[in-house]
DNA sequence: TTGTACATGTAATTGGTTACATGATTAC
DNA sequence: GTAATCATGTAACCAATTACATGTACAA
């Protein structure tokens, strides 16, 4: 089912769902583990800064190991539900080093779409908009606060991303309440 | 077809197309524009910030059509192909209104997909690390003069709003490059 | 005469989420 | 006995993009 001559050549990969595979490859790589175990891991450790559901990652953990990049062999414990435990292959070691070498010196625009509003300011009387700014600016606080002490430093420097972008949110907004005079 | 009984109170509107309707709305709430208009407005003025793509607003327009928020009219100019102007209605006012209420106090987090593959800085030498992040400092870089250059000052907070982010973003990676030994 | 701008729209596909279905084990 | 955790997976759906289809006008 290949589709025909052209384009075979598939190239460095892009689209949306690199991120996804790489993350799922890049986490495999250094120790395998079962979907259910990853998709965990994925929340508890990396949920502040990418987010995945359960479905996706089964859904893409078979397709991946449908294109060869993992494996997976059946594992019972004792009589909990029988686990399949996934590990990367060669060639999924070679496809992550690709993107990753593709992925890292790009500059992929971030999307914040939580400012969609903030082009309508002007629709609001000058009171309400500085009560509702107020409000965004407490929001990024607490955000802020989550952040500082949700102290799980597996991820360090994406952390330290993750401040820097809150404090310059921050800043930002603050700059827009002076101006509507504070 | 409304799905029955249950959820008929469809309260603040909610989920990833809410911004986009938002969009159309405050944008139609100015004047009234047709399709390849408000699209090609979007390209050129918003473009840096949004991103939508033109059977996306085509599609969008129309469903907003059959619920009622924007009517259209036939407008035929000399004999280019015919446009279809959209006005924002009474209820779309009223929509647009809640939603801007809705959204400008939350903080919704931004995407960094760009980030995935610093997970896996590990993975790579010292030196190519070094070099492809030096890649990725650059084209922040260049991101950045883009910005500056480009000045249409029409979404003017957003604008300082990115460059913001974009300074906070090139800080990382410089540090990451000091971390590495410079 | 070739290409770009104008103008609208549909169909096919991708990517992801929600909701659903199943079922044992453990904790309260 | 009832809820939460463990464990996998499918089906339905939603959102958005790409590719396709159509056709005129004007500029190179």
């Amino acid at each position: 089912m290949e589709h025909s001559g052209m384009n075979v050549r598939n190239g460095p990969r892009t689209g949306p769902a690199r991120e996804r595979e790489l993350l799922l490859l890049g986490l495999l790589r250094k120790r395998e583990m079962h979907g259910y175990q990853l998709s965990e891991f994925m929340e508890n450790h990396l949920g502040l800064f990418f987010d995945i559901k359960k479905a996706t990652a089964y859904n893409l953990l078979g397709k991946m190991e449908k294109k060869g990049w993992v494996t997976s062999r059946k594992e019972q414990e004792g009589k909990r539900p029988p686990r399949k435990v996934f590990a990367i292959t060669p060639e999924g070691e070679a496809l992550f080093q690709e993107l990753l070498r593709g992925a890292l010196p790009e500059y992929r625009r971030p999307a914040f779409p939580g400012n969609v509003p903030m082009l309508f300011m002007d629709a609001l009387p000058p009171e309400e908009l500085h009560e509702l700014l107020d409000l965004r600016r407490e929001a990024i606080r607490e955000r802020m606060v989550a952040l500082e002490t949700h102290l799980d430093h597996i991820a360090h420097p994406l952390f330290d991303h993750q401040l820097l972008v809150l404090s310059a949110e921050q800043k930002w907004v603050e700059d827009l309440l002076k101006g509507l005079g504070e």
